[in-house]
DNA sequence: CCTATAAGTATCTTTTAAGATACTTTATAT
DNA sequence: ATATAAAGTATCTTAAAAGATACTTATAGG
C-alpha cells in the first residue's frame, strides 16, 4: 500500500463505479440476464423512480459499463446491456456478494444468539 | 444471482461497510499499518474533521471491523485496531484495488488518446 | 382527430453525509 | 491557580443523492 500518498487508495476507484441506491443491481441484471429495455429494468428494480433510474443508467453508460441504443421509433426503444469493460467487474462483484452473504449470516447469528442470551 | 427476489443482492451488504469517504482508507491504514491511536488516524487522513472521524471510527466498530481500545488515563489514549474479521476483507480490498487501478489507466489512456485527437 | 405508448424531462422536497467551528473533560506538570 | 494534552461532543451549515409528481414527444391505430 502507498504510504506516502495515501489518495492513491485505488479502492475508491471501484467504490465511485459502484456507489448509487441500484447501481449493483442494474450491472447484475444486464451481466447476468442480457440485454434490457428501460421498462423491463424499471420493472425489475421494484420501487425505482424513472429519474433516478435515469440517473444511474447514464452515469453507468458514462463510465462505459453499460452501452444504451436508441432505436429511432415511436414510441421509442431504448435497449441497455453489458459492455466488455463492464464484463470485467465480474470478479470483484462476485468476491464482494460471496463476502457480502457471509456477513449477513454472521449477523443473523448474532441475533440469534442475543436472542438467546436474553431467555 | 437470485432472479426471483432482487433484494438478495449481497454486494449491497459489503457496500455498506465500505460506502463512506474514509472508511476505506482507515481500514487499509489499520489492516497495513497496525493499531494506530485517535491522533494519528486524524493526522494519516488529511483533511478529516475530529467529528467525521468519530461518525466513521464508530460505525466501523459497531461492524466489528475494527477494535476500539480506551485506557483510562489522563489525557485519554485510545487505540484503534482491525479486528480478525475485518482482515477478512483483505482479499476484497485488494480485488477492489487492483480494478480501481486499471480502471484509473484506462481513464486516463483515454484522456490521452483525446488529447491526441484534437492535435 | 383522438388516444395510447415508451422513454424519458422538469421541478420540488426530503434525507443523508460531510464539513466548519466552538466547546468539554480531567489528571498532571508548572 | 493555571495551562496542557488527547479524544472526543455539540451545533449549525452545505452538498449530494434520491424520491414524488407532473409533463413532454412523436407517430401509428382506431
Amino acid at each position: 500500500m502507498e504510504k506516502k500518498n495515501p489518495d492513491l487508495c485505488k479502492v475508491d476507484n471501484t467504490l465511485h463505479i459502484l456507489i448509487g441506491k441500484w447501481k449493483p443491481l442494474i450491472i447484475m441484471h444486464l451481466m447476468f440476464g442480457g440485454t434490457k429495455r428501460f421498462s423491463d429494468l424499471q420493472r425489475a428494480l421494484t420501487g425505482i423512480t424513472t429519474k433516478t433510474l435515469t440517473t444511474q443508467l447514464r452515469e453507468l453508460e458514462e463510465q462505459e459499463i453499460i452501452l444504451r441504443v436508441v432505436y429511432p421509433v415511436v414510441p421509442p426503444r431504448v435497449e441497455y446491456s453489458i459492455t466488455e469493460y463492464g464484463m470485467t467487474l465480474q470478479p470483484v462483484l462476485h468476491l464482494m456478494h460471496e463476502w457480502g452473504n457471509a456477513h449477513l449470516e454472521r449477523q443473523l447469528n448474532k441475533d440469534q444468539s442475543t436472542f438467546n442470551n436474553n431467555q
